[in-house]
DNA sequence: TAGATTGTTAATCGATTAACAATC
DNA sequence: TAGATTGTTAATCGATTAACAATC
C-alpha cells in the first residue's frame, strides 16, 4: 500500500534499485527475492521490502519479485516513462561532457538548447546542437516547453541563471556549479557538488591515518 | 571534545561547511555565530555546533566562531592541507572534463597520469599531460606513489580497473562509471552516480504531478 | 500440503533538535 | 557585570531492522 510520504532516504535509493534491476534484466534473470537482491546491493532485505511497499506490493509471497515487472514499475515511479526537454547553460568542460553523454538521451532526456556567454563557443555544435548566446536564453525558454535546466556555469553565475529560468517557468534545475542554488517552493533543485564528493573520499583517507597519530579515541574498555 | 566515531552524515556535511566558510572568508567576514551560519546554510544551529564538536571546540562562548580559523580547521580535518597524486582512467567526455577542471588542482589534486584504451586518444594531451595506453597503467602505478584513482571508463570496465589499481596499492577510488565499484576493507570508494542524481530530481517533478492524479494520500484529517 | 517469501507491525537504533548550564 | 553564544546532555524524531502472520 502507498505510504503518505516517501522519505528522502527512500527516494535516493530508487535509482539504485533501477540500476540493479536493469542489470538483472540484461543478464536474463527472471525473478529475484528480496534476500538475493539484498546480497547483491549490500542493503538489508527488509529495507528493500519496506522501500518497495511505499509504492505498492510488487512481490508475490513464496516467489519473490519478477525482475522485468519490478524494473518497469520503478521506471514509472521515478518518471522515466516519458521524455524530458532539457536546456544546458554553460558549455565549458562539464557542460560539454554532459551534452555529449548519450546515456541521458537513452533514458529520454533530450537537450533542446545549449547556451554560453563565451563568443568563442557560441555557434559551435555539440552533437549537432548549436551553442547559443546566453542572451537568447530568456526568449528561447519562453517559446519552448522546457522541463529541466542543467547549470554548468561558474559558481558566480549559477544563482542568476537559476532565477532567470525559474522566472520563465522552468520547474527543475540540475546544478553542477559549486554553490547551493536556492529556489522558491515548487521548484526542484538538485545540487551535485562534485567537490564535496571528492572531499568526503579524501576525509576517509586521512581519517584512517589520523586515528593512529591523533589518538582521538577515548579509550573505551580494552581492545 | 572528539567523538569516538564520526557519523557518515556529519562527514557528508564537512565539505559544505568548508564551502560556506571559504565564501565567508572571501567576502571578508571575520566571525560568525552558529545562528547566522545556520540561516545561510539552511541547517539548524544546534546541528552545526553538534557537528563541529565532533572534532573540537572551535568556538568561543558569547562570540561565535572565527571564520578564518574555523575554515582552516575544517580544511585540515578533511585533509586538504596536503597534496594528492591522482591518476585518471578513461579519457572520454567526463574524464576530459575532470582533467580540465582546475578547481581540483587548486585544492591540491594533481593529475599525474591519464589513461585510455582508445588508440585515437592515446598520445593526445590534456593540460599538458599525455594520455597513455592503459596497458602501461599497471607499471606506472607500481613505479609512482598514487593517492587516488578516478575512474571514468564505461561501466563494463570499471570494476576491473578498480581491482587492478587496488592490486598495486592504491587506496582510494573516485568512480564515475554507473556501477557500484566494490573494494576490500581499507580501500575507500566514492561512487558518484550522476544518473541517480538526475533521477531523484525527476522523481520529485513527477511526485508532485502524481499527487493529483493518483490520490495516493490516505486522507488524513481535513485540508 | 509444506516451503518460501512477502507485506507489515513493532522494536531498535541513530541522527536531529531542544534545552540549558558553562563561560567568554 | 550583563548579554551572548557556545558545548553538551537529554528528548525527540525518523529511519532501519527484526519478527512474524499472511499467503502464494
Amino acid at each position: 500500500m502507498r505510504k503518505d510520504k516517501v522519505s528522502e532516504a527512500v527516494i535516493r535509493r530508487l535509482p539504485k534499485y533501477y540500476r540493479y534491476l536493469m542489470e538483472l534484466e540484461r543478464i536474463g534473470v527472471e525473478r529475484i527475492s528480496s534476500q538475493e537482491l539484498s546480497k547483491k546491493m549490500g542493503i538489508k532485505a527488509t529495507q528493500i521490502r519496506q522501500d518497495l511497499n511505499c509504492f505498492g506490493g510488487f512481490g508475490q509471497q513464496g516467489y519473490g519479485y519478477q525482475v522485468k515487472m519490478l524494473k518497469k514499475e520503478i521506471k514509472d515511479i521515478i518518471g522515466l516513462n516519458r521524455e524530458y526537454r532539457v536546456i544546458l547553460v554553460g558549455a565549458g568542460n562539464i557542460g560539454q561532457a554532459l551534452a555529449n553523454y548519450i546515456g541521458f538521451e537513452k533514458e529520454g532526456f533530450n537537450i533542446v538548447g545549449i547556451f554560453d556567454v563565451n563568443p568563442k563557443l557560441i555557434g559551435n555544435t555539440i552533437r549537432s546542437k548549436t551553442i547559443m548566446d546566453i542572451d537568447t536564453l530568456h526568449t528561447f525558454a519562453k517559446q519552448n516547453r522546457i522541463d529541466l535546466c542543467i547549470i554548468t556555469t561558474p559558481k558566480e553565475n549559477a544563482q542568476q541563471i537559476a532565477d532567470m529560468v525559474i522566472g520563465v517557468g522552468i520547474k527543475s534545475i540540475w546544478n553542477f556549479a559549486p554553490v547551493d542554488v536556492e529556489a522558491r517552493k515548487g521548484v526542484f533543485v538538485e545540487n551535485v557538488h562534485l567537490n564535496d564528493s571528492l572531499y568526503t573520499l579524501v576525509y576517509r583517507i586521512n581519517e584512517q591515518e589520523g586515528m593512529k597519530k591523533r589518538e582521538c579515541l577515548p579509550a573505551k574498555g580494552g581492545e
